[in-house]
Parts: structure tokens; C-alpha cells; sequence
DNA sequence: ACCTGAACACCGTTCAAGT
DNA sequence: ACCTGAACACCGTTCAAGT
């Protein structure tokens, strides 16, 4: 019980060391002496460093309660996709650690829960609900692995230079027209956005035709 | 001279080493005793294992050529959307190398230069022909990153149980009907088509959004 | 020039010993 | 019971020395 206690308290030490120095910078012996104990104390808490990790994950999506829906499929889907968003960029070392592999704790499925029930109120059969969710669940989450939070001057610089200088003969486009734009489009919020209204136009052709196929 | 082509043959080595026992095993040590040199040998051809890991990206990148466009650019970015995701899954490391930082060596531009003439002259105006070509990149890389290649029986019957024995009172929907519809969404090949035509049809509205906007 | 062993400052984890 | 130092088998990289 007390126990339990110490163990919340340890992995609310990592989180933070992540969220401050990156989860490379997460050592056990790091870790350790963050919180005042040798080393091998921690294993008495966490049987491996991935235990420790499972913990981090629980610990960080801990306080999520999604707002209570409102609205259609598409404004609920939107403010879970939000949610998330805001919650990956809170704690940016999340997205690895998802990465690792998924996570099937209680905690990680809040937002599916209010999502799958909000697309099955609008009239995706559950199959298709299900599929339908994972790819903005794909989207959100691909956003914050592979976007940049925002685009800096010195990014659009960066990337900008890289287009422009490709060889014109086998990249005629890119260098004739695309290198800010392409700069523009690697991340941010509008790009978020954009992105996400994608998604969410895309999820309702695929409802328009399978109602169509169904009626 | 023949010194890049060491370097080829190094990174080659190490990217065999990559895709047999996966990126947590290939360190300088390791990759140098399968090469057959001393361990510092390594350090005359790339300064620094990210160094290295760059070479990586750029050999398994290197044979891809897209196949022409035919057709429309929805079957233009459908290609490229299939021909990047098989190149992840010949290679499953890529993805996780990308991950530490974006790629912007000219090898990982050809697709991208298709995509974005094909959606140019689908009629895209060019700030948005970026931003919804990074839209299905985001898409194919979450695919690869937390999908599964093929979703295993053992695996269906691992989210199911995840899923069913969440508490009913908080999950009603996730417990009732979905634990197996559930784990159908986590990957696969149908799955990655779903999404695939999900992103191809949100864009299609996007455009026709925009160019009434613009008519 | 090209190569490399020793050494340094790190890892995760086992094991045996402390209280 | 709870804690932990020493040790083992690893890392990436610097440095100085070999040919």
C-alpha cells in the first residue's frame, strides 16, 4: 500500500526528468539519485526499466478526463483528437514510449471510449468505427512523432535550403515552387488542423458511402 | 573515392545488422566485429554513431524509384502512399530512425516530388498541395510506427481481453460490443487501406472545398 | 595515411551482503 | 523486510600510440 505510494512517487520523478531532459537522459541510476536512494533500491519498486516505463505512461496520461461530449461525431472526435494533442505536447516523451509498444491500460483508452461511442451514435457500424478511429488515433499521434511543434525561422530556413537545393532536373517541382511551403506544412497548429479536418471530411465519405451500401 | 565506398559497405553491413536483430543491436562495437575491424576503425569513416545512423537511412532509401504517374493524383499519392509502406516494411528500423530527426537528404525526396506534381496538377494550390502531402506522409509513417504488420491471433485475443475487462461502468461501449473489432483496427493490411482512402477522400474534399473558395 | 587498444564515463541488472 | 555496494557485461567516444 505504502509501497504503491512510493512506487507513484518514484515514476512521477521519471516523468518529470523526462519531461525535463528528454527519456534518453532516464537512467536508473539517474533516476536513483534524483530521489535520494541507491541504485538498486528502484528495483525493489519496478521489476525492469520497462516496468518503470509502463509507469511513466500511466503516470502521464493519469489526470485525463475528456470533456463530456457534445455535438455530433465530428465535434467529439475533434476535441479527443485535441485532447491528446494537447496532452502529447505536454509530455513529449509519451510518443516514444508509445512507441515501444502499445498500451492497453485503462488510462489509454478514456478518449476511445468517448470516441467509439460518439462514432457509433453517428451511424458508423461498429467494424467501421472501430477502423475509423485508429486512423485519427494515427493522425494525432503521427503529428506529434514526426511535427514539429511549431515552425521556427531557423526550421524554414533549414528545410527550405534542403528543397531548393535539390537537383532541379529530378526534382523539378520541389525546387521550382515548393521549398517554403514544404517548410510551412512540417509542423504547427494550423497544420494540425488542416490535418485534422482531412481526417474528419475523410471519415464522413467513408459514412455517406457505407450508409449508401447499408440502406 | 574508395572511401566512400567503405562507407557504403559499412552502412550496408549495418543496416543488414538492422533489419536482422533491430536497432537496439547495432552498436559501433558490434557492427565493427561483423565488419571485421577494430572497434575505432569505424570512427575514420563516420564521425559519430548519428553519423553512421544517417548512412543507414540513406542506403535503405537508396534503390526506390516511384514508378510514373498514371492516372489522377488520387491514384498518384495512392502509389506512393503503397510504395513508402512497403519500403518501411522491408525495412521496419527506417521508421524509428526518422523519428530522431526529420530526413531531408535527396533520397528521401523522390516520392515527395511525385506527390506533389501530381497533386499540383490535380489542381491543389501550392501552400495546400504541401500541406495535404504531408497529411498522407504523416499517415503512412503512423501506420509503420504503431500498427502491426499483420494482426495476429494472439494479438486479437490480447486487446480483446484488454478491452473486455475494462470497468463497464466507465468503458459501456468499449466492453460491450468493440474488444474485437477493437483489435482488427491495430494493423493489417485492410486496416492501412481504410485509412489510406479515409486521407484520399478527405483531400478530395479539401479540394473541392477550396477551389469553390477560389472560383 | 590508416588503423586500433586502452581508458573514461557511462549503461541495466545480478548477486551477495548489509541493517 | 528493506536497502544497497560491488561486480559483470555492455555502451559511445577520446587519446595516444602503433604500422
Amino acid at each position: 500500500m505504502s509501497t504503491e505510494n512510493r512506487r507513484q512517487e518514484i515514476a512521477q520523478a521519471a516523468l518529470a526528468l523526462v519531461d525535463r531532459d528528454g527519456l534518453d537522459a532516464l537512467s536508473m541510476r539517474r533516476l536513483a539519485a534524483e530521489v535520494g536512494v541507491g541504485t538498486m533500491t528502484l528495483y525493489g519498486y519496478f521489476r525492469t526499466k520497462e516496468d518503470l516505463l509502463d509507469a511513466v505512461v500511466d503516470v502521464a496520461q493519469g489526470g485525463y478526463r475528456p470533456a463530456p461530449p457534445a455535438g455530433g461525431w465530428r465535434e467529439s472526435l475533434r476535441m479527443v483528437a485535441r485532447d491528446w494533442h494537447r496532452g502529447l505536447a505536454r509530455h513529449p516523451s509519451l510518443v516514444q514510449l508509445r512507441l515501444r509498444r502499445p498500451v492497453l491500460s485503462p488510462e489509454a483508452f478514456r478518449g476511445t471510449e468517448v470516441a467509439m461511442t460518439a462514432l457509433l451514435d453517428g451511424g458508423f457500424p461498429p467494424a467501421e468505427a472501430a477502423r475509423a478511429f485508429r486512423v485519427l488515433f494515427l493522425y494525432v499521434f503521427a503529428t506529434a512523432a514526426f511535427n514539429d511543434e511549431e515552425v521556427t525561422p531557423e526550421r524554414t530556413r533549414e528545410v527550405a535550403r534542403a528543397a531548393a537545393s535539390l537537383p532541379d532536373d529530378e526534382f523539378p517541382t520541389l525546387t521550382a515552387m515548393m521549398p517554403r511551403e514544404l517548410a510551412a506544412s512540417m509542423g504547427g497548429e494550423e497544420q494540425f488542423e488542416y490535418g485534422l479536418d482531412v481526417v474528419l471530411d475523410g471519415l464522413e465519405a467513408r459514412l455517406r458511402s457505407s450508409s449508401r451500401a447499408g440502406a
